[in-house]
DNA sequence: TGAGTAACCAAAACCGCTTTTGGTTTCATA
DNA sequence: TATGAAACCAAAAGCGGTTTTGGTTACTCA
């Protein structure tokens, strides 16, 4: 079922099937009509790829995100994804995901990705304070819109949770709540989010006029091995050598993953998550939750991110410029059982 | 940069610089050396559209998944794409995953994607017994690989976890612990796991002589508020009546998320996890390692299970007959803390 | 020496659509 | 009754490749 040959049941070309479905005025009313019955009735549908080819456009989107070898997606990534595929569904358009290897072979990948040419824009996930798959992209042309801020250069479309504010509300409990020493599991520095978290942490410990040698900061993978063993650290006397005035009595964790493993390093020292030591997480996950005690957390509404991250990437599509398009989302605290009043002095 | 331009850079026909670079055997082996190394200078690509549109193949592979509206796919899909991505990387395939929302939409949307030509091949995660997905792609006859068997007349090439053999040995182990009542909380029996690991259990139950009506199941959603309510259902007075002989001294589920809401349901109700009641769940996740206890479960060693995938379906694009195309993968029980020995009589 | 056969390559057809070009009608206006 | 403009549509030229067809040229063998 061609255009050929729906031209030819009709009796006419199929320049004027084509312009008659492709809504050019260069055709009359009725052959219009009658076009698109026939088009119906045969259930015509123009070849994507010839289309693609005529047009330069595809009718689909990618959500990439790299990840490094042995670590895997969460669910907070596949949140993300029905919330873009809902946001691009009712354009036409459709939503995929597709994973980099983290490392020497991500750029390449992802240059490979982008000359198959399978689709129209990028939305890059997990972005990188210096991250070079956005140099990439800009290079190339493709429209794209990064979920996290990154440092480059020239300026792009994002959107962002609000992490400044997040970790600041988040820290700021845990001093409201009688905490002094508070010790901070944060991501690798190289991410955008973390540097940001990080920063809405030192607000608050400075507002509030705390000592930042007794506030601690680490830096590990965003897994619960890593935030056991960061924890562990912390809360040891080793740790507590760092932090003057004793070991710390609250643990912010970057992520509820991380914050899971910190809950299982203080059940290890034999202390009790939520009386002798305070935890907040970060994405209000299910493990989370369910933890015992439940986990209290951020939330960041990331379904609504990935609406978000569509509606600007059609936006960014259209041709619209890239200084208006930049969203920074809501946070939202989630008190549950993990935090406490500190019981120390 | 196109196909003239190399060839009229060099002097030759545009046909002979194709044939020259897929290798036919009509070219001189010069010729072929003086192409090959002009189109490496210049960086010359096909334009994978173009190529498409000629040759009716594209590079790419989909890993198809339906979510409900609300759920999320959690991290064992991510690393099954993992494992995918890997498998097909080194033939130079690119792994996308697409959502599908489940309902009434779900095959519109996968027609609509199918019809979209993206893809040579499709991987469908999540099969259910029986999957009106699997008809579609049938019918249209592009070359798919699903996770986990069906009830299809027609045979096709599948990957499935030994899902009969994981819950057999779960509840062995539970019974040689001493337990006598055991209560399953399953997924919906239109999922094919959860039949098939409904029989398991109940062919250990069998074989132990244990008494059907006192090991009870139920089902309900992969998520943990659905394994907190039926949990909490099977271990009150009300869930007891049904089970005769008094409540379940252990609860095997069918995923780890079920198993981390049945934990929260047995504290709730003032028991302690591996001691009054024991926990079995199955996917080792990490948020099951870093439960209170740390959750007993069975490893399915996901990431090979795409790899095989990844495997299988380049060997049903090459032609393989669907026959031989099944492969069932081991699973491994992982003691942890969360069962133990049955303290009642 | 003539016929047959490799080896080699250019031209053309094709994949299925879009878009430009240009040519008829038809109809209102001068 | 010419004259334009508007409406309408077919033909052809892309998009950028692959594959078929067919035609030289050079070489081997009878």
């Amino acid at each position: 079922m061609s255009i050929a040959d729906l031209a030819e049941s009709l009796g006419i070309s199929t320049s004027t099937v084509s312009r008659a479905l492709n809504g050019y005025t260069d055709v009359s009313a009725k052959t219009r009509a009658r076009v698109q019955e026939a088009a119906k009735a045969m259930g015509y549908q123009p070849h994507p790829v010839a289309h693609r080819l005529a047009t330069g456009r595809t009718g689909a989107v990618a959500l990439v995100s790299s990840v490094r070898a042995g670590n895997y997606l969460d669910a907070t990534f596949s949140a993300l994804l029905s919330g873009v595929a809902d946001g691009l569904r009712a354009h036409g358009y459709f939503a995929l995901s597709v994973v980099l290897p983290v490392g020497e072979d991500e750029l390449t990948e992802l240059a490979r990705f982008l000359d198959g040419r399978l689709v129209d824009g990028i939305l890059l996930a997990r972005t990188r304070a210096n991250d070079p798959r956005v140099g990439l992209l800009q290079q190339r042309g493709i429209p794209f819109v990064t979920h996290g801020r990154t440092q480059s250069n020239e300026p792009h479309a994002w959107v962002d949770a609000d992490n400044e504010r997040a970790f600041f509300l988040a820290a700021q409990r845990l001093i409201s709540l009688g905490h002094r020493r508070i010790g901070f599991i944060n991501a690798q520095p190289n991410l955008t989010f973390a540097v940001l978290r990080e920063q809405g942490f030192r607000r608050a410990i400075s507002e509030h006029r705390l000592m930042p040698q007794e506030c601690p900061v680490r830096h590990g993978e965003v897994t619960a091995v890593s935030g056991e063993q960061l924890a562990t650290e912390l809360l040891s006397a080793q740790g507590a050598a760092s932090a003057q005035g004793g070991p710390v009595t609250a643990l912010l964790c970057a992520t509820d993953a991380i914050a899971l493993g910190a809950m299982a390093a203080i059940r290890r020292l034999g202390l009790t998550v939520g009386r002798d030591v305070s935890v907040i997480g970060y994405g209000n996950t299910d493990a989370g939750q369910y933890a015992d005690p439940p986990l209290s957390t951020i939330d960041h509404a990331i379904v609504d991110n990935g609406r978000h991250l569509a509606d600007l990437l059609l936006r960014r599509m259209a041709g619209e410029s890239v200084a208006e398009l930049t969203r920074l989302e809501p946070v939202y605290l989630i008190p549950r059982l993990s935090d406490g009043p500190c019981i120390l002095s």
